[in-house]
RNA sequence: GGCGGCAUGGCCAAGUGGUAAGGCAGCGGUCUGCAAAACCGUUAUACACCGGUUCGAAUCCGGUUGCCGCCUCCA
């Protein structure tokens, strides 16, 4: 039984699908007005990861992430620059597919943009101007938190103790501070499109109420999005679609704990943003999928380097153990038929139906990744049928569960091959000469001449070139 | 000021009542000409601190300290 922990009971509950055998979820995508950084990644990895499972264990997903391509940082930057914010919005939805495929997430079922479904959106806002739940005021239209008694339910907040402290604008406007923006009158030079309150565009909350009901239905299953979206931006979503449909929204709610760089969340202000773009330039994907389904998707993670580089040697730990069954096996081939799922799988299915708990179920992998070594020591490569069996089982395990962490997507050959190309790029390093060395090398340990064998050791050592001297041959790698 | 989260070995990180997964690093070994890789062994006397509940707590309750987040755009 699937477990997840729902922000709006908090704690863990049994996951009941409205309808059975399927479920729908939605998720907050990104405003594309700049790059994406590596809390958008981790947010996207996680659910593309939940999804995943989902599908795994046999659910039919019908997945939506939209794209938010009108507000007003995207007005801004757009004027900045230049451009229009539709050509903007543009770029980056291309750059935001690209390194995502890169990073080998799936792509949604249904991808919306806030700016296709301006009449659902002023759709809602019409109902709930009739339900008295909106007010308009000089073009603008204002969602009336009062008149929503259980505004604050997701966030844990009440209007009242809100008051106080809050650093909230004052709209002479509205009614309530807290009232938040609908419909946004047109200003000049602004996109707009028409509407029964005049020319304008809509506020930023209005557009996940009503393309979530639009493509999910009134009541779904599942919304997710980062943590720092609880509040003001779920809780105003609950208000718009409870307010405007009168039924409930959304059953679950997950939300994404933050990438932190020195204990601190990335923010422009303090100037710690990673790019994604920047990090692939450093790190293999997988490994950064890996880094970040290596904790629990709720904790905080400090993204370091040093972890970067341990994600690394377990990715490659990991590929290392396929590549030696494959040699085991002597044979690359994986048929249609693969078997299982065997007891690998099980576990790893027990850690995930626990709110997803992949850190738990990466320590599984690894555990099965020691035993294994373990076996074909013992085996030495002269196994029988029964071993190859066994080998061939849990390895069909491992791919299983690579194909809902995004990882081991690769042949192990082909990892080993373009890791080894791109560390050459990165570290500059001249393949000619490494392979003349290790050929002198060669001669020198069949002469027994250890003390020259050993200087061109060293030479290559200092050149970040490892190398193994294996039954087949002298193998080399970059450190 | 209001609300919430976290604190586990040198580092990262699971574990939410039954006696501490996993990874990285370290140390000792097997293997090796020596290495590397892989494997084996080893490393927490109690899980921030204090007190309580319980036959029994890292796990529940109360308090203390420290860190972080939300309350403003934010994954």
């Amino acid at each position: 039984m699937l477990k997840i922990y729902n922000t709006l009971k908090r704690k863990k509950e049994n996951f009941e699908p409205i309808e059975p055998g399927k479920v729908g979820i939605y998720v907050c995508g990104p405003t594309v007005y700049d790059a994406s950084h590596i809390g958008h990644a981790r947010s996207v990895v996680v659910f593309d990861v939940v999804v995943r499972y989902f599908r795994a264990i046999g659910y039919e997903v019908t997945y939506v992430r939209n794209f938010t391509d009108v507000d007003d940082k995207i007005i801004n930057r757009a004027a900045e620059l230049g451009v229009s914010t539709s050509e903007l919005s543009k770029k980056y939805i291309k750059e935001f597919y690209e390194e995502m495929d890169v990073l080998k997430v799936e792509r949604a079922s249904i991808e919306p943009k806030a700016t296709d479904h301006i009449g659902e959106i002023i759709g809602v806002i019409e109902r709930l101007i009739s339900r008295g739940h909106a007010y308009e005021a000089g073009g603008d239209v204002f969602f009336a938190v009062e008149t929503f008694k259980e505004y604050g339910k997701l966030s844990g907040r009440r209007l009242e103790e809100m008051q106080a402290g809050a650093r909230v604008e004052i709209d002479k406007k509205k009614r309530n501070p807290f009232d938040f923006v609908l419909w946004k009158g047109a200003k000049p030079g602004e996109p707009m499109w028409d509407s029964p309150w005049g020319k304008g565009r809509p506020g930023w909350h209005i557009e996940c109420s009503a393309m979530s009901t639009h493509f999910l239905g009134h009541n779904f299953d599942i919304h997710g999005g980062g943590k720092d979206l609880i509040f003001p931006h779920h809780e105003n979503e609950i208000a718009q679609s409870e307010g405007a449909f009168g039924e409930r929204f959304v059953n679950v709610w997950i939300h994404n704990g933050f990438v932190r760089i020195d204990q601190e969340k990335m923010s422009k202000s303090l100037g710690n943003i990673l790019m994604i773009k920047e990090i692939l330039k450093q790190y293999h994907p997988e490994a950064v999928r890996l880094f970040l389904v290596s904790n629990h998707y709720r904790s905080p993670v400090d993204f370091t380097h040093q972890s970067m580089v341990e994600a690394e040697a377990g990715l490659e730990k990991i590929y290392g153990l396929l590549h030696r069954i494959e040699e085991n096996l002597g044979s690359s081939e994986r048929g249609d038929d693969e078997p299982g799922p065997g007891s690998l799988w099980k576990g790893f299915c027990q850690a995930m139906d626990d709110d997803f708990n992949t850190a738990r179920g990466i320590g599984l992998v690894f555990e099965t990744v020691r035993q294994l070594n373990r076996f074909m020591d013992d085996i030495d490569g002269k196994g029988g049928k029964q071993d190859q069996a066994k080998l061939v089982l849990i390895r069909a395990d491992l791919i299983r569960i690579g194909g809902v962490l995004g990882i081991l997507t690769e042949a192990p050959s082909q990892f080993f091959e373009q890791r080894q190309a791109d560390l050459l790029q990165r570290k500059e390093i001249d393949v000619a000469l490494v392979e003349r060395l290790i050929a002198e090398r060669v001669q020198a340990r069949q002469a027994k001449d250890w003390a020259a064998a050993d200087r061109i050791r060293d030479k290559l050592a200092a050149m970040d070139i490892l190398i193994e001297d294996r039954a087949e041959g002298t193998t080399w790698r970059i450190k």
